[in-house]
RNA sequence: CGGGGUAUGGUGUAAUGGCAGCACGCAUGCUUUGGGAGCAUGUAGUCCCAGUUCGAAUCUGGGUACCCCGACCA
């Protein structure tokens, strides 16, 4: 991408009502704007790394088994009615068409995939099952805050598991939990991010988050540092120890609650009379998990532990583009050959070729935009001969040749 | 939803009852080019509705939006 065509520049100030740093940083980068509060337009460089992050995701959601399908927002108050939900959430949204007919706008989507699931289970034969999407979810908070860490519309995905019976449910479970982890792995923030016991409502003793442990957090968990795994607060009451080792000495810390995943059993099977004949035609009730992950929730959390004082410094397998090419030259013929070459070996480069900016401030762009490879062209390293490399996250500055570039961009 | 705060060009800010000013951005021209360049000329603003006043960005009332703390968050 040739800067000087993209869509958004960037701004020296905040805005001064942004406070998160997540939301500072991201708007100043021009990755999001904000419509509303809680309510966000991804702009082309935080759409990028956004569908990175969907992309990531699809990719464990799918090796874990899941069918991605696209379910509506827009949902008939009868579903929510047999449930009970459509009076008892107080965050769901409630439109009403002009002939006074109501309907939902999904915060979640158990009331729509269950008698879904209805329609094509039937026997044992069928099961499991596990089907996911990603799409926007809409819940009415009442104070939306902390840039992308808590909105009222947000994109979301959220897988739900099909079992004939709970063993191998709790099977998939853990295998749910291994796919979080190689998530959070890869969006670079899997050393700092903990499962969590959280509460599991009326129907398993426990549900299960991914905190990311960070300052900017508005969670507040217990963390034990030998077993890695932590308590909510939420539990504190009847959690005091480490629920694996028992330890009591457990750590404090701040975190975002990047993931859940949750048991359902049969929950929203009976509500709706999802069942099943069994090998002797029995007719059971599906048994069923829910495992969510807010995509903008995660992309703030990466922000607001990746960053320095500049800008963001963007984890490889998330940032919009893997290099920052930046031409300094009076002549534009080496970047340019540079930035074809690389765009045709299938580099992603984010090409500063604007002619009219200064050194100074093409530097401090590129360091609040964050890409992890910075390459600048000027006449100095055209009369070496040699490329100039220098990595977001460290401060060497690095002369090298043609080749070792192409290389070293080729493997990833 | 309870409490607190804020609202002035695209962005950040100044003006405490008397000519809406500055910086950044943007536009045009010239000069400049390794860490947010210089000069010149332009461009663009008082959240909304009432009220007080000779006169309101400024005071009063109402509304709206946004931010922060708390509550809430299957």
């Amino acid at each position: 991408m040739r800067q000087s065509k993209l869509f958004t520049k960037t701004q020296k100030d905040a805005p001064k009502d942004e406070i998160s740093v997540n939301a500072q940083m991201l708007a100043r980068a021009g990755f999001t704007d904000k419509l509303m509060a809680g309510v966000y337009t991804y702009l082309p460089l935080g759409f990028r790394a956004l569908k990175k992050i969907e992309n990531i995701i699809r990719e464990e959601m799918e090796n874990a088994g899941g069918q991605e399908i696209l379910m509506p927002s827009l949902q008939p108050k009868e579903n929510w009615t047999v449930t009970g939900r459509w009076e008892t959430m107080d965050d769901l949204y409630k439109v009403t068409d002009k002939s006074g007919k109501e309907f939902a706008l999904g915060p979640t989507h158990e009331e729509i995939i269950v008698p879904l699931a209805k329609k094509f289970i039937s026997s044992y034969k069928d099961l499991p099952l596990y089907l996911f999407q990603i799409q926007n979810k809409f819940r009415m908070e009442l104070r939306a805050k902390s840039g992308l860490l808590r909105g009222r519309e947000f994109l979301m995905k959220d897988l739900y598991s099909f079992h004939k019976d709970e063993a191998d449910l709790n099977e998939y479970y853990e295998k749910m939990k291994g796919a979080y982890r190689n998530i959070f792995e890869k969006a670079g923030v899997g050393g700092i991010t903990y499962i969590t016991f959280a509460s599991g409502g009326s129907f398993s003793k426990y549900s299960h988050e991914f905190q990311t442990v960070t300052s900017a957090g508005e969670d507040t968990i217990y963390l034990c540092e030998s077993c890695r795994v932590a308590v909510n607060k939420e539990m504190r009451d009847e959690q005091d120890s480490c629920p694996v080792c028992g330890n009591k000495n457990l750590t404090e810390k701040r975190s975002i609650e990047v993931g859940n995943i949750f048991n359902l059993k049969t929950k929203f099977s009976d509500a709706f009379g999802l069942s099943y004949k069994d090998e002797n035609g029995k007719e059971r009730p599906v048994l069923m998990g829910c495992y969510g992950i807010g995509l903008g929730r995660l992309l703030g959390a990466i922000v607001e532990v990746h960053h320095d004082a500049k800008g963001m410094v963007w984890p490889e397998k998330v940032a919009p583009y893997l290099a920052h090419l930046i031409n300094i030259a009076d002549s534009s013929n080496v970047a340019d050959n540079l930035y074809d070459e690389l765009s045709a070996i299938g580099v992603e480069v984010l090409y500063d070729d604007r002619g009219n900016k200064s050194p100074g401030e093409k530097f401090a762009d590129s360091d609040l935009l964050g890409m992890p490879n910075r390459v600048v062209i000027s006449d100095k390293t055209i009369e070496a001969g040699k490329y100039e490399i220098k990595k977001r996250s460290e401060k060497e500055v690095k002369l090298i040749s043609r080749d070792e570039l192409l290389n070293m961009f080729k493997k990833k």
